[in-house]
DNA sequence: CCATAATGTGACCAGGTGGTCATATTAGTG
DNA sequence: CACTAATATGACCACCTGGTCACATTATGG
């Protein structure tokens, strides 16, 4: 009577927290194995261990829980990219560098970017890989709306970095801003595209490791991004 | 009675080239538009014209068909780069260069490898989202093994001419060879994925008429491969 | 303890899937 | 022409999909 959208008969929020947590945990895992258009609906309720009449009466229908699925994504990478800068302060306080330069200049500022984004891997492989499925379908529901809340690198987050570098000087002026954006897109996407790959299979530990090789790898990446491929540069020899 | 293996009982090829046209374009669309899991038998044969069993008897099943057409993809793949080098010389005798230069450089030789990419999302576009889909798709039957037969550009083929690229001092030396790899093959990769996404609405006109722009951006980004971003490399102001 | 409301349940639905096979059609041949 | 072998056909199958709904179960409170 009082409730005249069309909403679910029972709010989702007032379950029991260890009861929401299988169900999400079931929908993750089956959106991070199948996408949005295979993920079945009976596979998610039987892993939860609930009625499909049941999931029906928190979500009106699969869309439903697919963008409630990928708004807590959303909230994920807030939540990693605002504890960035205090991690990196707490490993530099222990002794640790961030690895890829503590300085305000732009490539360490990219290098820490691509950092959150392993430290978010790492903590939620399976949200990022219903990131990339919904980057390479193409029949998601909302599928613009859903990736323009996010957009991890790409001109909304890079753009106005970029142009600061510009301005400051850090970055050359005589390549259009398009240019130098899509270059560093490109190079960040695909190494947590790679990374990801890895970390579903991998166990955390051995993930943790290899973390100096990491390291090492991309202080090289960014250092390729700087000076370039051609020999001649400031850097030449080892 | 002399046919043990588990075979097809009528040979495509046998058919009537138009009718063997008609299937593989039917196929192709459905294929590209939604990859091989989601692709349905049901609209192949419904667009080429044919009955659910006698497509059964060309082929044993989904992923026979879809296996024969990616054969065909790997086989244009083959004659596009085969053709590569006769038609950037047509061009050069006709008076418009490559864009990208002619000479045996290793940055003139990456430019004509991207030239080639583009030519043949230009010719083939549905191939190529095939293409796509099989890298983006994770459940596709023999995905490693067809991977295996392209590889536009990963290590297999920019390997050696990287390595060339190193001994002949075109490329620093200071940088493994999987990280050079690496940057190259992200951002030519990137490049061809965004390029195709355009191509498959864009008309062939439009496409062509914005080539001169096209081959600008490409000189671009080939520029700051070989210079890096940073302000203060060879090429500071324009 | 009972009445009522809220919530959980799974058989069921229409529609779609890849795949089969008895039958109809055609082609080839003597 | 007739007989046979090859090919084309689509109704049909078992299975799966997202979604529904009458009913069972539980919770609430008078």
């Amino acid at each position: 009577m009082e409730n005249l959208q069309p909403s679910a008969r029972t709010t989702f929020s007032n379950l029991p927290p260890e009861k929401q947590e299988k169900i999400v945990d079931a929908a993750v895992r089956e959106f991070a194995r199948h996408g949005y258009k295979k993920a079945s609906i009976n596979t998610i309720v039987r892993d939860a261990g609930i009625a499909k009449g049941s999931l029906y009466q928190y979500f009106h229908n699969k869309e439903e829980l697919f963008v409630f699925i990928f708004e807590r994504f959303t909230l994920l990478v807030k939540k990693t990219v605002a504890e960035q800068g205090r991690s990196n302060a707490v490993r530099a306080r222990e002794g640790e560098s961030s690895g890829v330069g503590q300085e305000d200049d732009f490539f360490s500022q990219v290098g820490r970017v691509l950092l959150a984004g392993i430290e978010f891997i790492d903590r939620h492989p399976e949200y990022f890989q219903i990131y990339l499925r919904v980057l390479f379908e193409q029949d998601v529901p909302m599928r613009e709306k859903l990736l323009a809340q996010v957009r991890l690198f790409s001109r909304e987050y890079f753009g106005p970095l970029c142009e600061a570098g510009q301005k400051s000087g850090a970055i050359r002026r005589d390549v259009p801003l398009a240019v130098v954006i899509f270059i560093l897109d490109a190079t960040l996407d695909r190494f947590l595209q790679g990374y990801a790959q890895g970390a579903l299979d991998r166990d955390l530990d051995l993930v943790q490791r290899n973390r100096a090789e990491l390291l090492a790898r991309i202080r090289m990446i960014l250092q390729v991004l700087r000076e370039g491929l051609a020999d001649g540069g400031t850097g030449q020899k080892a």
